[in-house]
This record gives structure tokens, C-alpha cells and sequence, in this order.
DNA sequence: GTCTATATAGGGATAGAC
DNA sequence: GTCTATCCCTATATAGAC
């Protein structure tokens, strides 16, 4: 988030790809567009990363960091039943972490299927697996009622849905915004 | 949906693609891949298909009847308050329409970016432009308090995401699934 | 209605100079 | 750290025979 002054190029590069990415799509967005935007040539961005892939890595290993995070809170308690009372809570720590991150997130909405060939990156496997599967284990707990369980799901895109198309709501800012998704969720667990 | 048993080539192709892309993607789906599945070649598809993007416009189509639909119903009201009474009515049934056609949903919701690309054709733009300059007219009513609004931005993501998230409860099926999802769409709206 | 063969283009990636 | 030049591959699409 601390744009420096003096952001390194491969800084820069990331934010020109991000911007790109969810604008155009990863698959239609070509290393020469990236270039051009950059005022450079398609070879120098292979001295900062390794492939086009490896750039989209990169980027997906930023919303990691932050599910990370959230998920980190949620094994803190023991059974399934903590863990989806906590829920409302780390839901709404999720809201604030979208409204900070729209782009990041709007990225992720729009290129499920370019995100997915990552799976089989070495480097992507490792920090994955792990956040992946606990997520499914949350969603599948045999110890939380199936009502409940599916209630997460829903509030998950009821989120993305609410903070995205938020350029429609003209008429209010991000604040705003955010308190009624807040409050449209909160009503999902009661 | 009416699958006969003689079903035509072009219907056959239809089937195909909407299966690969939307496990591979649009873009990862090449019209090869497609041939080969039919057990045929490339350029027989041409003669069914001016276009890649022709089969995917195709696919489209099939989700904008089914938006039309429900769209029309909700223009029987005439002011943005009765709209927003019917609301709840509409997602029911839109739930309904997720449940039955849960793969076309999911190459949507997989493929924005490629879909974007048939926002330029001549043929989609009739279609496209009445329905969802009237979706964005709908959330933008000024006559509809902004916390209704959001909620109804909202629920849109929570039927999808609760219906496509399906795969992980695998202890329950689709009527049941069908059944707490609008339980809990329902929530957001009281 | 389906084939073979081919035109054409664009993309990712590397080599090697500077 | 950035450039030029180039390789190589795959994809869409068309032409024309059967």
C-alpha cells in the first residue's frame, strides 16, 4: 500500500499488470501491452519475472497474504461450531480487507480460470494448499448445521457482489457502501 | 433442455464448449480441443460457427433469455418502490433458474472477461443493451433507499454463491441446497 | 457436411549485445 | 537493467477438394 516516491520497476510493472489484467483479462492482455505502458520492451520484464504467469502469481500471492491472515484467526478456535460463531466477525474484518483491495479483488473475480493454471506452480502449491483445503474443511465441518454452512457461502459472494458493482451506487462512497454490505451480511447469521 | 435423442451438430457443439470452457476457460479452449471431443476437425466447426466467439455468443444467449425473462416481469411495476417489493419474488425464481442451468452460470461467472468481448457485437448489442441498461437503472432507482439497493447487489452474489459453492456439501442435493439458500437470500430482505 | 492443407498472425520466451 | 533480433509454437480462419 506505501506507494513510494521511488517505486522499484518491479513495482510498477505489478501495478501496470494488475490495472491490465482486470481491465482487459489476463489471457488478452499481452507482455508488449504491458511493455508499452511501462515505456519499455517485452524482454525487460522477463529480467523482473520469469514468465507472464509468475507476474499473476505475484499478484494472487497478495489477496493470499490477506486470507491468510483471516483464516489464521479462524483456527484459533477448536471445533467447527467456534468457528462458525467467529464467522460474523472475520466476515466483516473480509469486507473491510475488499473495500481496501478492489482492484486486487476485482482481479480475482474476472480470471478464475487463469488463477486456477497457478494451482500447478511449485511456489504457488506450497502457500496454497494449506489455506484451500482449510477452507473446505470449514465449509464441509459435519459439526456445523448445513443451514449455517451454507449461509457462509453465500455471504462470501454476497461481499464481492455488494463491493463490486459499487460503481453503480453513484450516489454514495466507499464508506457508505461498506456499512451496508456490512449490515445486508449481518443479517445473513440471525 | 429437451435433449433428443438425435440431437444436432450444432446442439452437440454447443454442449461441448459450454463443458470445456468452463472447466479450461474460454481462452484456454481451442477450437481444436472442441473438434477432437466431437470426434472431427477444426474446420468442420466452421461450417456450424462463423467464430470462437460465435459458439460463446451462442452460449450467452441462452443465459439472456433467461434474464429477459425475469426482467420483463419486474417492468410490469412501474415505479422503482414497486420493484423493490417484487425483488424477493424475482430471486426465487432466479434461484430456481441457477439450479437448472448451474454450468451456464458457472461459465459466466468464470469467463467475464471473455464475455466482455461480445459486448461488441452487432448481434449481442440489440439484445444486451435494453436488459442491462434496465438492470443498472434498477440499482441506481433514487426512489429505492440505497441500503435496498445494496441488498439487492448483494443477493445476486449470494445465489451464486451459494448455489456454484455447491460441491462442497457433499452430504447435500440440489432441492435441499436450493431450499437454505433462499432461506437465507430471503434474510437479507427483512 | 466434413476433410486436408495452408495462410496469417500473435504470443511467450531466449540469446546476446550494450 | 534494458535493448534488438529471433525462435518457436499455437491459434484462428480460409480455400478448395470430396
Amino acid at each position: 500500500m506505501a506507494t513510494t516516491a521511488k517505486e522499484s520497476t518491479r513495482e510498477r510493472i505489478l501495478d501496470i499488470a494488475l490495472e491490465l489484467f482486470t481491465e482487459h483479462g489476463y489471457d488478452k492482455t499481452s507482455l508488449r501491452d504491458i511493455a508499452e505502458r511501462l515505456g519499455t520492451t517485452k524482454a525487460a520484464l522477463y529480467y523482473h519475472f520469469k514468465s507472464k504467469a509468475d507476474i499473476l502469481l505475484e499478484l494472487h500471492l497478495r489477496l493470499h497474504d490477506i486470507g491468510r491472515v483471516l483464516l489464521e484467526e479462524l483456527d484459533a478456535y477448536q471445533t467447527g461450531v467456534e468457528r462458525a460463531a467467529a464467522w460474523p466477525t472475520i466476515i466483516n474484518r473480509f469486507i473491510d480487507e475488499v473495500a481496501a483491495n478492489r482492484e486486487l479483488v476485482a482481479l480475482h473475480q474476472r480470471n478464475q480460470n487463469a488463477l486456477e493454471d497457478l494451482h500447478n506452480s511449485e511456489r504457488h502449491r506450497a502457500a496454497n494448499e494449506d489455506m484451500e483445503q482449510q477452507f473446505r474443511r470449514l465449509l464441509s465441518s459435519p459439526d456445523i448445521p448445513v443451514a449455517t454452512r451454507v449461509r457462509m457461502a453465500c455471504s462470501f459472494g454476497a461481499v464481492i457482489s455488494g463491493m463490486l458493482t459499487g460503481d453503480l451506487f453513484v450516489d454514495i462512497d466507499t464508506d457508505e457502501l461498506t456499512a451496508h454490505v456490512r449490515q445486508a451480511v449481518g443479517d445473513l447469521f440471525r
